[in-house]
DNA sequence: GAATTAAGCTACAGTCACTTTAGCAACGGG
DNA sequence: CCCGTTGCTAAAGTGACTGTAGCTTAATTC
């Protein structure tokens, strides 16, 4: 039996995300102890790893939630799964290619910035106005 | 004098969104109208573009509230801007570093898997086994 | 001038994936 | 038996918005 400090260390995340886990139904309700702290199985951990993982692959946890089920039907298609991991893919490289645009602009403003005063700043002469950027990156952030 | 729904448009900004920067302190009360509706001035509608554009390029709001206080004040030296300029670019890189590496990842797990049963899927097993897998990974998601 | 429609108002809840905090209770080694 | 570590619940906070409910005001059309 393991506790949830051991799940803990074993896969790198904070108690208070395994419990938040169990909250939104992704891990099972464990037994509990005489005193009422929480106990788990080895089959435990290899589900808190595979969400674990999966994360650090970016998969939501809603996704990851429909991965966890496929995973627990072996006799199952894996066309479901190999559907999930090529939207994703796509998803990656569609930020990937939006990352680089940003850095372009970024560059292209850090290199020509004379580092005067802020009333001849190209960084905020560019931010001010948008017509002075290379491509349109609409959409926000990341 | 200008409405909220005006600078939407021409910014390309949800009205709540304005309402919330506002709200946050970001953008300046306006004045308002008999009926007690929001009326801007020409260099709100500037603000709010500085605001969005450096949004665009993937600044924080936190770090747009330094920009803007640069901004405000032209005969400053722009060093600091050129600090949280470069800054970003590192972080930028670094992103799509992490992103490229994630990429990799998928492609091959994508390319592996034969497309049989849940129990021989290349997907599910590396998403249960991180040895299998070339890079770290260790942080999370994006 | 009335009626309709579009736009605006406040206040609050919801999103995602956690993290933090407060204030306790239980466990394990010495 | 003591005490430091670990665990417990419940609730609020994070960032950057978005959505909803239930109104009021402004603008347009007849």
């Amino acid at each position: 039996m393991l506790t949830i400090g051991t799940l803990s260390k074993r896969t790198g995340t904070k108690v208070q995300t395994i419990r938040y886990y169990e909250q939104i139904g992704l891990m099972n309700e464990p037994g509990r102890s005489a005193g009422g702290q929480r106990r788990y199985f080895e089959h435990d951990l290899d589900r808190l790893a595979f969400i674990r993982h999966s994360r650090q692959l970016g998969f939501s946890l809603e996704v990851i939630r429909d991965l966890l089920d496929l995973s627990d039907h072996p006799s199952r298609s894996c066309a479901e799964a190999d559907v999930i991991a090529r939207r994703h893919l796509l998803l990656v490289e569609k930020r990937i290619e939006r990352l680089q645009a940003l850095k372009k602009e970024l560059r292209r403003m850090v290199s020509e910035c004379a580092g005067n005063s802020v009333s001849e700043c190209k960084i905020l002469e560019v931010l001010r106005d948008h017509s002075e950027c290379l491509t349109d990156h609409d959409e926000i952030g990341a």
